[in-house]
DNA sequence: CACTATTCAGTTGTGCACAACTCAATGGCG
DNA sequence: CGCCATTGAGTTGTGCACAACTGAATAGTG
């Protein structure tokens, strides 16, 4: 039984304002807080997501970082490039793969690290939320975005609603 | 107590990658099944925002807006000119208050409403989420995106806007 | 009334997301 | 081997988010 057909078209218009907003705002807000957390550490939100997968990996290249994160190399070309330009990591074509680049960490930005592991720790309290309450919200919000990073384009057009 | 504390910051460290990946893939994964879904109507996942807090208002200051969306003039006035050139809107400076610009539905931009009537019912589809756990989920980012911009919760909760 | 502070919309500059594209390197296939 | 499709990084252009600012209109205060 799925509530969600007996709702006329009206009411799914209104209710999708709320969910609309609800997560574009709490995306935002999560960032904002995120923001003012980074600030000392001159990173950006996305910078501050390269970083840790970097600091996990020691080093990658851009396709990986690209895999772990969902972006793509429009978006990572130029933050790499600031990332880099800040001295936190360094970039070099592969030898075994030309067309390849490798992003190392360097010591500036292994360095780094130490001064973000605080980071966390302030956003968690921040958040209001204890541990079972953020691992199921992120479980969530995980399945979520797979279900909806796999859909087909095509259920989304008029034709199928 | 709080399981957050006994964390050591290393392990703080990889759970905050998975939490701000998921969010931020979550809301990106959203934004792109509304970017599809809205693309045969001409509007983007903001603008699409903006059309619908206008059509249940009619008409509303842009500060009207902002406050119910949590966006600032410099987000708004490019969007809102952009919404005005394709001829969804109207704007123009009220006649009480010369500092204030009203945004007004046209004709155009109220027919638009009734192409956009199917566009939920698709995303609430393709989530494969049911009713309760649309709301659910809705009533915890509302809450968290609250508390993180340090504000009254009910202030921000759509339905009292 | 005159003066100041605040409010509102808009502009500028930076950074991110994404589509569409370029270009060189690689891999596969006949 | 030669040809062509694919891959990986980068570039360009558009739009959003946000900080910092401008400028005009209004509100508040003495």
């Amino acid at each position: 039984m799925d509530a969600l057909d007996t709702l006329p078209d009206e009411e799914f218009l209104r209710l999708d304002r709320q969910i609309c907003f609800s997560l574009h705002a709490a995306a935002r807000a999560f960032n904002g807080v995120y923001r003012e957390a980074l600030k000392e550490l001159g990173l950006t939100y996305p910078q501050y997501l390269v970083m840790l997968v970097l600091w996990e990996h020691g080093e990658l290249p851009v396709k990986g970082i690209g895999e772990r994160l969902r972006l793509d190399s429009g978006t990572l070309s130029p933050l790499l490039k600031r990332l880099e330009a800040a001295g936190h990591v360094e970039r070099r074509r592969s030898a075994e793969d030309e067309r390849s680049v490798t992003v190392r960490v360097t010591a500036e930005g292994a360095a780094l690290r130490e001064r973000a592991l605080g980071v966390p720790r302030r956003i968690g309290a921040a958040t209001g939320l204890d541990l079972a309450d953020i691992t199921d919200l992120r479980e969530r919000l995980t399945a979520l975005a797979a279900r909806l990073d796999g859909l087909d384009p095509d259920e989304l057009r008029p034709s199928c609603g």
